[in-house]
RNA sequence: GCGGGCGUGGCGGAAUGGCAGACGCGCUGGUCUUAGGAACCAGUCCAAUCGGGUGCAGGUUCAAGUCCUGUCGCCCGCACCA
């Protein structure tokens, strides 16, 4: 009989969607399992394969987690607000709305042909009204607790795009989105104060359990560095001292004796207030000016000699030594970084080196142990030239000494600075969710009233971005135009909208109570669920999403919205699938596998077996038909079982052999290694097939067992085996300790490190035995005869090894 | 430049410091077929007698793909972060 694929996977499809199999329910019976998986982006290129990749591993670990007994939630939806659906409007003429539809259709219909076990009542579209009610509300609390300013800035700007982009959006100079290059802008831009939860997102990294390099990449985008701010004194052509100090931040406050000269950046608002003082405010200004024109991209990427302008007019104080020394301005120092000034000290930082080099300025040694007429020494060493830091031999101690110092003198303490800046979140774009303030002439900016909300978004004509880069929705009158909340002026709104990430900061949340109308959703429900056990998405989201996300909800814990301090309690992560020439898969490169092809093909349970094992699941592996091949024959041979189980009494081998398997399948899951699961199993059709036969129970408890892999092919058979009841819902399969081990084992015995012999012992021998039973092996014995036994090494189970001389 | 990871057959990849190459693909030979790009069976690291093999060179160990040092190559992240 031959396995019909394409009508009985969609039989299957069909039945559990009817009875519901998988709709979660708040059921206090059991213990709850809540697993995520990161929502799509609705595309108009439907899915590749890499999607159905990043859902197939917590898809098995949530099959199996239902199949132990728990109550799952396993949901999906749809990240639908974002810019590409909004140009393929603009160039179309097909309204976003309209657009989304269509995609979240299409992704829809390729989901559940893959046989996914989601939770199809719970979905989520992040532009519904009834969700983005919430994501306004949420931004409103944020802006009521003060986490909300807007600032003039400069700040990265896609000029294809037409949009304000925050620092994550523009790594590496290039948009996100267009992969245009950013350009520096001066724009009136609203923040989200998420600087404010360094710390705690930073901290928090110790109570959840998440991928070590998912860890290290946050930990290294927050970027907490400890250091020293200090006041440095400035004085006039005259030698008069200015009101203003210059304050600056270092990690290295125990070289503040080797300082010879300072460096702020060319923006540096000192510059502005001293204007009268300079001597050369020309070359100042001109120099400034051809900063101006490069991008923080070749500000920051380019490797090139270091360049800057001596201050005339004003120099700094060195607050240690009391030398009065130079202050220049240089563009390798950023205003968006610590003070934006820096103390330079040339014997031990490369860059001051450099500078110092160039510029012809001295070069003081502090620390002994490198050469620096040569470069620069950054190592630990003895203090020399240092006043009362001389004689000291770490860095530490002189360090603590010299805080000590500034705190006596009142002209420093210590200082903790952050690499991550705060997050620029509007854009002014149509396809978003519109910032809910009102700008009131009289009151400022005042934030919508919370029974206002959702404050919509108009239906509009054209959704081009005006050339001046203002929204769409700055064109619609009756939108703009309003009362002020506060004190019924007439005021104007917020015509921006909020940037993609904002959806996608809280919908794990929405999911535990996906059509509340009264709350993002109820607490009780929120208690039950929260926190996702086991989320899995893609490393590209570990330094936005998933820090935007930890510090929504980090918010709403501190405002008692939410029961716990971090949202997702384990966090891992898939790897690509690359196209079959083994390149990053995309459509101008052509290599694009669609899943729906495959499925066409080969059946849903084909495609995901192949997508588990075709390698580790964290790493990319390139993709390749003929491997797939290699899936489906085990499929049919899986199949093939049912023509030769009988009913009967099993057989020691293949029993054992089975509770083997069951143990490795079971651990492997849960370490995420399918393609170790799948081999096993394959292993033991193989030992089935030599073997022969098997009986009708084991074969229902191979079935079982491979079940959250190939769903339906499982299903058909447990109802062929004569079971009314899912298999999807049947108990996972439990193994026997006492099973796994055989009666005997085979033990290599090595002289010397090489392989000798083989014996065959009871498995529990201990050492004794063993080197008892090798020396009676002939061959051994030949080997060993006459020789001194320097040493006799037994590894029960594994080997023994007998190091002789002579 | 800094941080992290990786380097194993023709290919994808397995190996708590304990018999390297599980499992799959591909390939070779065979069976059955009008046919095979189907199915099944056998074989498949090199050399085949000792042996030699996990990028390269050392080291630790009874024992190293695994640990340490150096080196080369590739990938990812950050990037003048003071």
């Amino acid at each position: 009989m031959k396995y019909d694929i394409l009508n009985t996977e969609k039989k299957w499809q069909d039945k559990w969607e009817q009875d519901g199999i998988f709709h979660a329910s708040e059921d206090h019976s059991k213990p709850k399992f809540y697993g995520l998986v990161e929502f799509p982006y609705p595309s108009g290129a439907g899915m590749h394969v890499g999607h159905i990749k990043a859902y197939s591993g917590l898809e098995v670990v949530c099959r199996k987690r239902r199949m132990q007994g728990y109550n799952v939630l396993f949901p999906i939806g749809f990240d639908a607000y974002g810019l590409p659906t909004e140009n393929y409007a603009i160039k179309t003429g097909i309204h976003p709305r309209k657009v989304t539809d269509m995609n979240i259709e299409k992704f829809t219909s390729q989901l559940r042909r893959v046989g996914f076990s989601f939770d199809w009542t719970r979905t989520v579209d992040t532009t519904q009204e009834g969700y983005y009610k919430w994501t306004q509300w949420i931004f409103r609390k944020m802006f009521d607790a003060g986490l909300v300013f807007r600032a003039t800035t400069l700040v990265n700007y896609c000029p294809t795009c037409k949009v304000v982009l925050s620092n994550e959006d523009s790594q590496g100079g290039k948009c996100d989105i267009c992969h245009s290059d950013i350009v520096q802008k001066s724009k009136d831009v609203w923040y989200l104060r998420i600087t404010e939860y360094a710390d705690k997102l930073l901290d928090g990294l110790n109570d959840v359990d998440y991928l070590p390099n998912v860890r290290l990449q946050q930990e290294n985008w927050i970027g907490r560095s400890t250091g020293a701010f200090a006041d440095f004194r400035l004085v006039d052509e005259g030698g008069n001292e200015l009101a203003e100090k210059l304050r600056i931040y270092t990690t290295r406050p125990d070289t503040m004796f080797g300082v010879t000269f300072m460096v702020m950046a060319p923006e540096h608002p000192v510059l502005e207030k001293y204007a009268d003082k300079l001597t050369n405010k020309a070359e100042l200004d001109a120099y400034k000016a051809e900063c101006a024109k490069k991008t923080e991209f070749e500000r920051t990427q380019l490797v090139k000699d270091k360049t800057g302008v001596c201050i005339g007019g004003i120099r700094a104080v060195n607050p240690v030594t009391g030398k009065t020394i130079p202050i220049y301005i240089s563009d390798y120092v950023m205003m968006g970084y610590g003070t934006g000034a820096i103390m330079a000290v040339p014997a031990h930082d490369e860059r001051d080196y450099a500078f110092a080099k160039k510029f012809g300025i001295d070069i003081i040694e502090v620390i002994k142990g490198g050469d620096i007429s040569k470069e620069a020494y950054t190592g630990d060493g003895e203090m020399v030239n240092s006043g009362f830091l001389n004689g000291i031999a770490t860095k530490k101690e002189a360090i603590e000494k010299m805080l000590v110092y500034l705190g006596e003198k009142g002209v420093g303490e210590k200082g903790i600075q952050y690499k991550m800046k705060d997050w620029a979140f509007n854009r002014q774009r149509y396809w978003g969710e519109p910032i809910p303030i009102v700008h009131c002439p009289v009151c400022g900016d005042v934030g919508v009233p919370y029974e206002e909300l959702p404050l919509r978004l108009p239906a509009v004509e054209n959704f081009a971005p005006g050339e001046g880069g203002e929204s769409p929705l700055a064109k619609i009158d009756s939108f703009v135009n309003c009362k002020c909340p506060r004190c019924g002026g007439d005021a104007k709104r917020e015509t921006d909208t909020m940037p993609q990430w904002a959806g996608s900061s809280w919908y794990f949340l929405r999911y535990c109570d996906p059509s509340n109308d009264n709350s993002f959703a109820d607490p009780e429900r929120l208690k039950y669920w929260m926190p996702v056990d086991w989320y899995n998405g893609g490393m590209e989201h570990v330094t936005r999403h998933l820090i935007y996300s930890r510090f929504w909800h980090k918010f709403l814990y501190d405002i008692g919205e939410v029961p716990c301090a971090e949202p997702y309690a384990k966090r891992t992560a898939q790897g690509l699938i690359l196209g079959p020439d083994g390149e990053k898969m995309s459509k101008s490169k052509g290599n694009v596998v669609d899943p729906n092809d495959v499925v066409d093909e080969y059946g849903a349970d084909v495609l995901r077996v192949y997508i588990l094992f075709m390698g580790d699941y964290g790493s990319a592996a390139p993709w390749s038909e003929s491997s797939m091949r290699g899936c489906k024959r085990f499929l049919e041979r899986i199949w093939g079982l049912l023509g030769i189980a009988v009913e009967g009494e099993v057989t020691p081998e293949i029993e054992s052999s089975i509770h083997k398997t069951v143990k490795k399948v079971s651990g492997d899951i849960e370490e995420m290694k399918f393609n170790t699961a799948i081999a096993a199993m394959m292993a033991l059709l193989n030992d089935i097939y030599d073997h022969g036969s098997l009986t009708v129970s084991e074969l229902k408890l191979l079935v079982r067992l491979l079940c959250p892999f190939a769903p339906h092919i499982c299903e058909e058979m447990w109802q062929q085996l004569g079971e009314t009841g899912y298999c999807s819902l049947a108990a996972w399969p439990q193994w026997d300790e006492v099973k796994t081990v055989d009666a005997t084992v085979e033990i290599a015995v090595q002289i010397n490190g090489k392989v000798r012999a083989k014996i065959i012992v009871p498995s529990d021998a201990d050492k004794d035995a063993l080197i008892a039973a090798a020396k009676a092996d002939a061959t051994v014995a030949g080997l060993i005869a006459g020789k001194t036994i320097a040493k006799e090494i037994a590894v029960p189970g594994k080997l023994v090894n007998i190091a002789v001389k002579g």
